[in-house]
DNA sequence: AGCATTCTATTAACATGTTAATTGTTGCGA
DNA sequence: TCGCAACAATTAACATGTTAATAGAATGCT
């Protein structure tokens, strides 16, 4: 049932599949750290973003930590709740609603930004500055938001 | 509240969400594709795998198509509902279940290779061949399964 | 044989991914 | 101004991701 003339490559040479594999690997150690603060990947991202870019609408911030609207409604909802940030809806236009990073919020990123920053190093090490960048210009020409 | 002496790379510069973004990218015409068939982008990986391997433990399977048990479980129960796969018990060691695809599954792959193949093709040729390949090396020196 | 250990798989509980439907607002053209 | 298309966000419904707990079965050791 095997080699029947299959059109589809080894799924041990699929492009998806790697991604997924490649994303394991990468976010397992991040994971680890932000078990213990309490808080999930896809929070840590909103946090960075909110934190890099400051108050924004929610579109803007679903678009720049890559999550879909409808689970962005659900974090922000629980993020709000743990006082991690804020939410105020826009005056001039009220469908908007804008996002802020709380003193608490920013606390957490403040004390584990040292230890994510080391975690990425790590990795550039593993692969060579050259081939980390490398890497990422690749992964930029996948990117459907990148289209040149 | 930017530029915080920042020790952190900038998200857009995240190797995570660099994954998550081109994972993003790939995945959209092939989920496109699969919805007129009606199965999910991971049921389509396992009948990948199996259509690729034959017949296999649960555990291997899990392993080859990168999913989690917990999520195999429900797959694997609700594509032997719709008959796209048969699970039998080991006769010899009674907590192994073999999962085999059948002839349903089977059509689906037979009916999807070529326009599946075509996808990856579009991605190898904007890419170029050669770094397409250059891709996968990279990516598989993040896989964890993979730890030379 | 008895029993702790290990292994395979499932279940539970919660968070997110994904698509479609819905609500409330804004803007704009007849 | 009326009415409708476009827009921002939420909700709904189902599938998967993730970790921890659990059940059932094999293994090894005494």
């Amino acid at each position: 049932m095997k080699n029947m003339m299959s059109k589809l490559p080894s799924t041990s040479r699929s492009l998806p599949i790697a991604l997924i594999r490649a994303r394991e690997g990468v976010m397992t150690p991040i994971r680890d750290m932000l078990a213990e603060t309490g808080i999930t990947e896809q929070q840590w991202r909103v946090l960075r973003v909110l934190a890099e870019h400051g108050p924004q609408d929610a579109s803007t911030l679903a678009n720049r930590a890559s999550l879909l609207f409808p689970s962005l409604t659900r974090i922000t909802r629980s993020m709000n709740k743990k006082g991690l940030i804020s939410q105020t809806p826009d005056a001039k236009d009220r469908r908007r609603q804008m996002v802020e990073i709380s003193k608490m919020g920013q606390k957490i990123i403040d004390e584990n930004a040292e230890q994510a920053a080391g975690i990425v190093d790590d990795f550039k090490a593993a692969l060579g500055s050259d081939q980390y960048e490398k890497l990422l210009d690749l992964l930029a020409l996948l990117d459907p938001h990148q289209k040149k």
